[in-house]
DNA sequence: CAGTTCACGACAA
DNA sequence: CGTGAACTG
């Protein structure tokens, strides 16, 4: 993958540096690169289907590096759907991927988990519903995100361009080919790595003049090298790719010119393969979260929209009369609304009809076992699970936060040790109200701003602003009702079934497709759930306690007499409520010092994407829809945005 | 011999 | 990604 020998070649130009020259700027991330690492330290519960939380606590790991230490935005970016001329590598390596699995699960069973560890390495492989997870996270921390309509590449560099972000976190060297400006690669887990600047590309040795090569010809060189969309000409590596373009400047003179010779065999169809490549390279789709449109990475010409080709291969959208993924040249018959919420991670970007489900809660909602936590937690146990345990049964804010148990132990996980180093940090304890501190307590404290302890909050307006904005960082949606009926076939017939590692490897495909009839854009008002439909839904009593996270959302949608009844204001409220503008860890109000606007937090014109921005189900909201809190909203926002230690140690 | 491509093994987590 | 084997002129 990337470009083969490309980051040696820049070796010149790379640049040792640490994260703190980034300081109150945005960075985009491939998640996915990320999650890739993460995925090493639980290939084994990937493999076989079974709950963890290491991935996400990898994430909340660095991005509590990010935000705290460095006082970075950072801005994930996830993969999409495959492009076409990507699909068959992909799919070779889902074969690969699946082989090692069967490998590894046979070893499994026969009992040596030693060599089986090896092969669940290898066939490790991140799903959207993974990335779901770590989305549900962002939403509640208030980090942007956005899921790639295709290639995330494409996208953190489309943010680039549009100035959302100032850098790009990625191991790909794709991303110079795509245009990217500043390249940060090998991130340490200390906020070290090394970077690459375009600006720089001049200083590079006569041997490898990059700088002199218009991006045309940069394409040209590396088609010709071999690159995710070619597969190169033999023999050609990146050196001799870059003479041949120096010398015939173009990939028709060079083609003959290497006929000519007759020294390289040219593949059959190298210059459509060529074509193609290139018009991925430029004209790749991407979501723009500012106009929440779907657009392309660089503007196509007007010589090039007839080209039919061209339209295959930079991504097919979706029809908005159709439904159907195509090549579709004009913009306006696209579906920017259903990619919107691809965007958001609400749907799955490969399948729209399909809602994305975080991983873990899929997890627990078709095996009802209990999950299997990482480890008890040493540290203050009974804690914060009997706290969560216990206020389960008790009140329905507690579970109806869509957060999966993973989640609360991650969070709780890095929390602990946060407050460690917080520990550690200050030797002036008088900072804050910290007499409550030290006790066991105190970690249930804080995970209850995730959780929405309501009884903790002392008073009742808190209590409403912190109940609605806790109900779910999954958009509320109609299409939940449909939904709910699904996973009461699916749970509530085999649960015995269901239990154990009967599900190895299969627990992929659930049932949980929207109806064709929920897919246009105007949604009936009768598709609101009634009480009827979720009173009439069979669950045994478990399953509802599990699934009442999903039924609390939609009661409260119902209940709640927001203006917009169809879709209640879900994330916006979300991350409005919860927007604190810094972790506790500083001293030094960053509130006020975002005069660059660089760091954006609660009200910032900018932070309005990454869901809220998003438009719902039957809305039509003003493009540039700004999250202004109304004068309703605003004293909430004002109590809200105490500081993260105020808002935990408040109430008890 | 210098320059280059390519296949392998090692990282890290 | 870095190494070394293998190839070329």
């Amino acid at each position: 993958m990337g470009i083969q020998g490309l980051l040696p070649q820049l070796k010149p130009i790379q640049q040792p540096i640490t994260l703190i020259r980034y300081e109150g700027q945005t960075l985009a991330i491939d998640g996915y690169a990320w999650l890739h690492r993460a995925a090493h330290s639980c290939a084994e519960e990937l493999a076989l289907g079974r709950p963890t939380s290491k991935y996400l606590e990898f994430f909340i790991k660095r991005l509590n590096m990010l935000r705290n230490r460095f006082n970075i935005n950072p801005y994930l970016v996830f993969d999409g759907d495959a492009i076409m001329v990507k699909k068959d590598t992909e799919l070779k390596r889902k074969q690969k991927r699946t082989e090692n699995k069967e490998r590894a699960l046979a070893l499994w069973k026969a009992g040596d988990k030693r060599q089986a560890y090896d092969y669940f390495q290898k066939c490790v492989d991140v799903t959207p519903e993974m990335a779901k997870c770590v989305i549900e996270y962002c939403q509640v921390q208030n980090i942007k995100y956005v899921v790639a309509p295709f290639e995330a590449d494409a996208q953190m560099v489309y943010l680039e361009k549009k100035g959302l972000v100032q850098g790009i976190i990625s191991e790909d060297s794709d991303l110079l080919i795509f245009g990217c400006r500043k390249l940060i690669t090998k991130l340490t887990d200390h906020g070290e790595g090394i970077e690459i600047c375009r600006d720089d590309f001049p200083r590079l040795p006569s041997k490898f003049p990059l700088s002199q090569l218009c991006p045309e010809e940069i394409r040209t060189m590396v088609c010709l090298s071999g690159c995710d969309y070619t597969a190169g000409i033999p023999k050609i590596g990146l050196l001799t790719a870059m003479k041949l373009v120096r010398k015939h400047k173009t990939m028709d003179n060079i083609i003959k010119s290497l006929q000519r010779e007759g020294k390289f065999t040219v593949p059959k169809d190298f210059l459509a393969e060529y074509q193609l490549a290139t018009f991925a390279f430029q004209f790749q789709r991407v979501y723009c979260p500012e106009s929440g449109t779907m657009t392309t990475l660089s503007e196509i010409p007007d010589e090039l929209r007839s080209c039919q080709a061209l339209f295959n291969c930079i991504g097919r959208v979706i029809s908005k009369t159709e439904h159907t993924k195509g090549a579709i040249a004009d913009d306006s018959e696209v579906d920017h609304h259903l990619h919107g919420r691809i965007a958001a991670g609400e749907l799955c970007p490969y399948n729209f009809q399909r809602v994305l489900v975080n991983r873990e809660r899929k997890l627990q909602l078709t095996t009802k076992s209990e999950p299997i936590i990482g480890k008890p937690s040493v540290s203050q146990t009974g804690s914060i699970d009997t706290f969560f345990s216990k206020t389960a049964s008790v009140s329905v804010s507690s579970t109806s936060t869509g957060v999966t148990t993973q989640m609360r132990v991650a969070i709780k996980k890095q929390e602990e040790k946060q407050m460690e180093n917080e520990r550690k940090m200050t030797s002036t304890v008088e900072r804050r109200k910290l007499s409550r501190r030290d006790t066991p307590v105190v970690a249930g404290v804080g995970m209850s701003r995730y959780f929405g302890k309501t009884e903790d909050l002392p008073s009742e307006q808190n209590k409403n602003a912190t109940t609605s904005a806790m109900r779910t960082p999954t958009p509320v949606e109609p299409t939940i009702s449909p939904r709910l009926s699904d996973l009461a076939k699916s749970t509530s017939g085999s649960n015995s079934v269901l239990c154990g590692n009967e599900g190895l490897g299969s627990q992929d495909e659930e049932a949980t497709d929207i109806p064709s009839s929920l897919l246009s854009t105007e949604v009936p008002s009768s598709m609101v759930p009634t009480q009827v439909d979720l009173e009439s839904s069979p669950f045994s009593e478990e399953d509802s306690e599990v699934l009442s996270e999903i039924e609390d959302t939609a009661k409260f949608d119902r209940n709640e007499k927001a203006p917009n009844k169809r879709h209640c204001r879900s994330i916006a409220d979300l991350r409005e409520s919860f927007s604190y503008h810094r972790a506790p860890l500083q001293d030094k109000s960053v509130n006020v010092a975002s005069g660059n606007g660089a760091l954006h937090n609660s009200k910032g014109e900018k932070n309005q994407f990454a869901a809220g921005k998003v438009p719902s189900l039957g809305t039509k909201r003003p493009r540039h829809y700004v999250a202004s809190p109304s004068s309703a909203t605003a004293p909430r926002q004002a109590t809200r945005t105490l500081s993260l230690s105020d808002f935990i140690y408040r109430g008890q």
